[in-house]
DNA sequence: TGGGATTTGTTCGTATGTATG
DNA sequence: ACATACATACGAACAAATCCC
């Protein structure tokens, strides 16, 4: 015996070989959970045998599976197929600018119904000097102090995102006091501040990008290896006199999340189920 | 000699303590570009001696640096550290709904203030059996056929963005037959569609998400290692009877772009000149 | 044009460490 | 305590791309 037959294209490197045809017998599920089993690929000493190569090319082909995010492993106990979240659809932009400005309500509506249940932690409240990047998006001194509310959401026990949002400390020495309370303002932080210091939210700018998670994340995500993403979202609200009041930055692992606008008129249930197109018309 | 100094962090692996060590260096410019060279790496014999390892330690601590896409190795010449690309700012929201809607001019204004130039490529036009998600976005059966026109995005020589627009068939049989022609449509595609079939935009629907790119994607924004993200945003656009006339897919290598939003009443600095936010008022 | 030196890539063998069950 | 299975580490040989003379 020579090995399983993998196709031998020329100048392709054995692991890489291998990796492939590993690859393609997990999308085929060959490997499949059995009575609710997790995935698991043979041991490395039996793949060794199967391909009829070393140990270190089997590790060489599993490794970079694993740096994909494609397989995990655990030492003493094996090596796992990673399944494929489902994604969560999560509309950014609301119908009313003077609603929540995609803190709330909007878009959990849309996953009641699909039976999972989005919950935010309570806010972990701090006073900071503003950093840098928060001074120049609230448009105050570095010397300046702000309030820091951290949230973390939950889908049904999954994390989903980490939020920070900022507000200028000059707006508790105002009166919006409950800015430092350590409980989830109910009717939304926007309506608070509008009504305690008259502040409407006009407008907002929103900032996207991706990029490696830190290890905080990481650990709160449950992601590894160098394939993981995460979105980010800075989120500054702006009111009717274009002065900036909130900065709101929202961390998603991109993995399991889409993110969605609306713009002008959009069909209602574009806006209402996105991810889910309306059949079509007839 | 027992090798360079460093941080012997009870049960962090050998590979791991030089891959963090050789991160340190290089975000301390240590490798520093010596006349317009690029930063490289002593070569693994040499960091063999110097951390007093074994060459396949280093290796695989140079390795993490490249999954990360922080160092790039070039078989026979040696390893380079990449450099980070300044983020490009693009802005998909436009004032009106009734522009490009994010295909055109709005976003390059920017770029040339800054010195650089954007341009796209003429389209390259198909007419396919339109995919089960393309049918899907554009409400139409998947026995229909859609016009297809792929451009590719540069700023200065730089790959920028890869874009593919679809159109049903049936806009082309009812008169709009530039479509089919491989030459942009100076004036926007949008304009074009509303004066020939009375298409008139009334809103869009963004999808985002970020995923791996594939091959042709990688060779086109000269991405590698499984860090390497892309981000992808899905416009459907609809008339004032809530119908969609088209569906544009772009592509944008992460690592050099940040989308930006803009709802509602924004400051004008913050609307043309994302990224660069203005100075504190006074 | 050619050939040798340089440098990274691939593959193997081997030994030992460490978490799991 | 023991077997299992992945992780770390070293040494060695050859391949392949690049560079220089």
């Amino acid at each position: 015996v020579l090995g399983r037959e993998v196709d031998d294209v020329a100048g392709q490197p054995r692991w890489q070989e291998i990796a492939d045809d590993l690859n393609s017998r997990i999308q085929a599920d060959e490997f499949g959970a059995e009575d609710g089993q997790e995935a698991q690929l043979p041991k490395e000493a039996d793949l060794c045998e199967e391909y009829n190569a070393s140990r270190n090319t089997v590790r060489e082909a599993v490794g970079w599976l694993a740096d994909r995010g494609i397989v995990r492993t655990e030492r003493g106990r094996g090596t796992y197929v990673i399944p494929r979240p489902e994604p969560i659809e999560v509309t950014l932009s609301s119908r009313e600018i003077t609603e929540g400005g995609g803190e709330g309500a909007a878009y959990v509506r849309q996953l009641v119904k699909l039976g999972r249940e989005a919950y935010r932690t309570s806010p972990r409240v701090e006073i900071q000097q503003a950093s840098e990047p928060v001074a120049r998006y609230l448009q105050i001194g570095e010397d300046e102090q702000v309030v820091l509310r951290h949230q973390q959401g939950y889908i049904t026990k999954d994390p989903w995102f980490l939020q920070t949002s900022f507000y200028p400390l000059s707006f508790v020495r105002d009166g919006a006091t409950r800015l430092l309370e350590a409980t989830d303002i109910g009717e939304g932080t926007v309506k608070y501040l509008q009504a305690k210091l008259g502040y409407k939210q006009a407008g907002y700018h929103d900032e996207i990008s991706a990029r490696r998670p830190d290890e905080i994340e990481e650990a709160f995500f449950k992601l590894s290896g160098p394939s993981a993403t995460v979105l980010e979202t800075y989120r500054t609200s702006y009111d009717a006199d274009g002065r900036p009041f909130r900065l709101t930055v929202t961390v998603w692992p991109a993995d399991r999340n889409r993110l969605h606008y609306n713009i002008g008129e959009v069909p209602e249930p574009v806006v209402h189920t996105p991810g889910e197109q309306p059949p079509p018309q007839d």
